[in-house]
DNA sequence: ATGCTGGAATAACAA
DNA sequence: TGTTGTTATTCCAGC
């Protein structure tokens, strides 16, 4: 606790502490959210021991209410700490946690859950669902810094609620809360009128009636069992659990760590704090969030922490299928706990692919469309692969006779590093027609699909059970913490991993992503995508077909060649000739336009997209004029400028992407990153493929540059892509290594400690780093087993792997950049310009929202700024 | 009746 | 501040 609690903030931070969900708890000071009450409770943190995070005086001691479903016993709501009381309420349903400052607590409570209720009211039970889900969220995705303090103001709802009175209140309570604290709150104050309607009363309805979920196991997964809510609970699901043992082990190492961890953290965690938005319920301010920094519970704390504690105070664990029953008293905070949990590495930690003898493949890729389904809607079924059946992952080199447990999560698959995506999530699908056995966990804020890897399937696993669930925009963006935006950003990608204990007590974790996968309805039939063109390169007559590979081509499509400036502006742009007659959906035959000049002496290099109307263009895709009679490019001098006035092409002749993008992006700025240097420029497939955009191409995502941008602080997390990601790992220098590593320890306090330590890291850009090595922790006695060696960080997976692959081509891309400028006009500013990061807006318009972002980014990196000085 | 889709209408945004 | 084009969400209908 201690550790932990020391500074909550901290803690969260990294994500290292993950484990700690309390910690993220801590708090932040309440800061008042205003309204409503808050004030009543004290606004303060969550404490557990009141201590407060960020070391602010813990204010009153927060309490939370569970509400236990008639099943559950209440008893087995307890009260953590002595601190706590508990009370319980009406029936026995009721049972009230007093936390130490509980009230933040509230808040968070309040908005999540209520918010989606209200929101949409009540129909959607999936809403609830959700707002579980968010609710919980403290997730790593927010930064970390933030996290720690959320702000509470928004509890008024429920949780305070008291006064919150009425159909105002009550409404939040309702309908969403998730049963987690949603319970709490509404139940809570069942005395309460709820008030309102509908939405409210279906929730209720459920709270009372049929406990939410309860049929389903969901303790865990709890809120978020299926999204949908629809409760299904599968056989499987069943089977799952006998199975579970053997196949979530990282679900079960979770719980260990959720519940060890320290009371506190549970409790923090418990405490749900996001709290969506909801249009409705809400009053005003109510988001309080409160997010514990917790997201960052560390890795495997994670998953079922946030739910973690709903479960707890439900107590559903219990039922959970005997996931994990822990003892309430573990929950309490007073005791320390031991910290059990092995720590799994975050869900934004970057991992290898591969490690030793293992290698975790893809051996089906997902097609690069999937039309996500809101909480509203049905589900709209599995990811499918291309073939027309299902993505397909595989575990080479695993001999051991123990079956493993696959996790499956919905992350990024933009420029950045991979990460949960906080606007998407798994769908767990069940039916006939679903020949996979899955199980669902929530880490932090996102959901898991645990699948098992069997020996005798030759650990390989076919994905038909494997949804896609679009959050709304204005949910996920409430969340505190939240730094992502939601708008345009709906490309994602299936992150896979699995855990495999050693025999020296380490976990080996391993990782690997999907191609991007589009999930908006429009875009993923209307946007031509190119993937392939027959010819680089031509000369500057043109004259030349070329034959485009792709999709979503149409009879009218047109092709455009443009030359811009490096400031962005349009030097040349001409529509090409397309071949009407031959055009498919997936191929188009277009002829090389003539170059403006004739008379290049060197390479110039030029975009091209297929445009199917005005926002509907594919990304950039590059093309390189050659001097009309020299075959063969030139490379160096340019003469620049030259004299010819056309653009030189400066530097190099390499294929530069053209990317929009993130060229700029690029590269990484990992501090850790700093190894980008020295990677190697660009893999030739960069260059063989002019991917466009990194996203929509399937290979892209290799391709894309890091671009990690920011250092961020918040998110520490951003992994590449693990798909591409190297095993090779590197750690960061520094930090990570024992960053992680010691953590481990026992406490998850040491986690804390490290990460506090080390809060930079946090903000650090390298917050890779600090994955990377992450070892596995054992904690401590942590039943589950994993010796925590820091120092295993060599060996361990966990490794932080940063993709070289990334890198490289952050680095080529960096160079391409720069040459891309090159080709400026006569008018072109010199070379140096070459390095301008951003490039224009319109290429970031096609760009998905990251783009945007990354300019920023990309400058805030020294190291960016080193490769700049470099390039020039 | 439920799930899975494809299409669209409508709302929310952004330029 | 109003208009217009996109994008996000919610609805519908068919299988």
């Amino acid at each position: 606790l201690p550790l932990g609690m020391g500074n909550p903030c901290l803690a969260t931070q990294y994500h290292t502490l993950q484990s700690s969900p309390v910690i993220s708890v801590s708090s932040c000071h309440q800061t008042g959210y205003s309204l409503q009450n808050d004030n009543h409770a004290a606004p303060g943190y969550y404490l557990p021991h009141g201590l407060r995070p960020n070391g602010a005086p813990a204010l009153e001691s927060p309490r939370i209410e569970i509400t236990a479903y008639s099943q559950y016993p209440e008893d087995e709501v307890e009260e953590s700490s002595s601190e706590d009381h508990t009370i319980k309420r009406g029936v026995n349903s009721i049972v009230t946690l007093t936390l130490p400052n509980a009230e933040g607590y509230r808040d968070p409570s309040c908005l999540s859950p209520a918010s989606s209720l209200s929101s949409r009211s009540c129909n959607s039970e999936a809403s609830s669902y959700e707002s579980g889900f968010y609710n919980y969220d403290n997730s790593p995705q927010n930064s970390p810094w933030q996290s720690p303090c959320v702000s509470p103001r928004g509890t008024s709802s429920l949780l305070s609620c008291p006064h919150a009175s009425g159909p105002a209140g009550s409404p939040h309570h309702s309908p969403s809360t998730s049963p987690q604290i949603g319970a709490l709150a509404e139940e809570g104050w069942p005395t309460q009128p709820r008030g309102s309607s509908g939405g409210m009363g279906k929730r209720k309805y459920s709270f009372n009636g049929a406990p939410y979920r309860q049929t389903s196991c969901s303790p865990n997964q709890s809120p978020t069992p299926s999204p949908h809510g629809s409760p299904r609970v599968s056989i499987t699901d069943e089977n799952w659990l006998a199975n579970t043992n053997q196949y979530t082990n990282s679900a079960i190492v979770a719980a260990i760590n959720a519940l060890t961890t320290d009371g506190v953290v549970d409790m923090g965690e418990g405490i749900p704090i996001k709290t969506r938005k909801t249009m409705l319920d809400h009053s005003p301010s109510m988001s309080l969030k409160v997010e514990p920094g917790g997201e960052e519970l560390g890795p495997d704390g994670e998953l079922c922490h946030e739910d973690y504690p709903s479960r707890m105070a439900l107590k559903k664990e219990n039922y959970c299928g005997g996931f994990l029953d822990v003892p309430q008293h573990l929950y309490s905070w007073s005791k320390p706990k031991p910290y059990l949990s092995p720590s799994l590495p975050a869900l934004d930690w970057q991992l290898p692919s591969c490690s030793g003898p293992y290698n975790l493949q893809i051996e089906v890729q997902p097609k690069s469309h999937h039309r996500a389904h809101y909480e509203t809607e049905g589900s709209r079924g599995a990811v499918k692969a291309l073939s027309g059946g299902h993505p397909v992952v595989q575990l080479y080199g695993y001999m051991e006779s123990e079956p493993l447990t696959l996790q499956l999560f919905i992350g990024t698959a933009d420029d950045r590093l991979l990460r949960p995506h906080a606007f998407y999530q798994v769908h767990r699908i069940t039916g006939k027609t679903v020949s996979t056995a899955s199980h669902e966990v929530m880490q932090s804020n996102t959901k898991i699909l645990e699948i098992p890897l069997l020996p005798e399937n030759n650990m390989r696993a076919i994905i038909d059970c494997a949804g896609i669930l679009k959050l709304r925009n204005s949910d996920i963006e409430l969340r505190k913490g939240e730094t992502d935006i939601g708008r345009k950003n709906t490309r994602v990608r299936l992150v896979f991993r699995v855990h495999m204990n050693q025999p020296n007590g380490r976990t080996v974790s391993l990782q690997t992503a999907s191609n991007p996968i589009e999930c908006s309805q429009r875009s993923a039939q209307e946007l031509p995508l190119v993937e392939k063109q027959s010819v680089d390169s031509y000369s500057a007559t043109g004259g030349k077909m070329m034959l485009l590979s792709g999709l979503n081509f149409l009879p009218d499509s047109k092709v455009v060649f443009v030359e811009k400036a490096q400031d962005g502006h349009h030097l040349w742009e001409t529509e090409a000739k397309v071949d009407k007659d031959s055009v498919k959906s997936s191929t188009l035959v277009v002829e090389i336009p003539p170059y403006r000049n004739q008379r290049i002496s060197s390479p110039v290099h030029v975009n091209f997209y297929v445009c199917n109307g005005k926002r509907k263009r594919s990304q950039y895709q590059r093309f390189t004029y050659l001097p009309p009679n020299v075959p063969i490019i030139k490379t160096e001098p340019n003469d620049e400028y030259d004299s010819l006035g056309t653009s030189g092409l400066p530097i190099h002749s390499k294929p530069y992407y053209s990317q929009p993008r993130l060229t700029p992006i690029l590269p990484v700025a990992d501090p850790d990153a700093c190894l980008v240097g020295g990677y190697p420029s660009c893999p030739p497939h960069h260059a063989a493929m002019p991917s466009t955009s990194p996203g929509s191409s399937p290979t892209l995502h290799d391709l894309s540059p890091v671009a990690y941008s920011k250092c961020l602080p918040n998110s520490p997390t951003h992994a590449a892509p693990p798909g591409s990601m190297v095993p090779t790992i590197q750690e960061s220098p520094g930090h990570p290594n024992f960053a992680h590593p010691a953590s481990p320890d026992h406490n998850s306090s040491l986690g804390m400690l490290h990460s506090q330590g080390s809060p930079n890291h946090l903000n650090s850009p390298g917050p890779h780093g600090y994955h990377p090595v992450y070892a596995n922790s054992s904690p401590s006695s942590s039943p589950v087993s994993h010796p925590s060696t820091p120092s295993g960080t060599a060996e361990s997976p966990f490794v932080q792997a940063y993709s070289p692959s990334q890198a490289q081509a952050a680095a080529s891309s960096v160079q391409t950049g720069g040459s891309s400028p090159s080709l400026l006009p006569e008018d072109a500013s010199p070379p140096s310009m070459a390095i301008t990061v951003k490039q224009e807006p319109q290429e970031l318009d096609q760009m998905y929202l990251d783009d945007g972002e990354l300019p920023e980014k990309m400058c805030t990196n020294a190291w960016c700024e080193s490769l700049h000085l470099i390039s020039i």
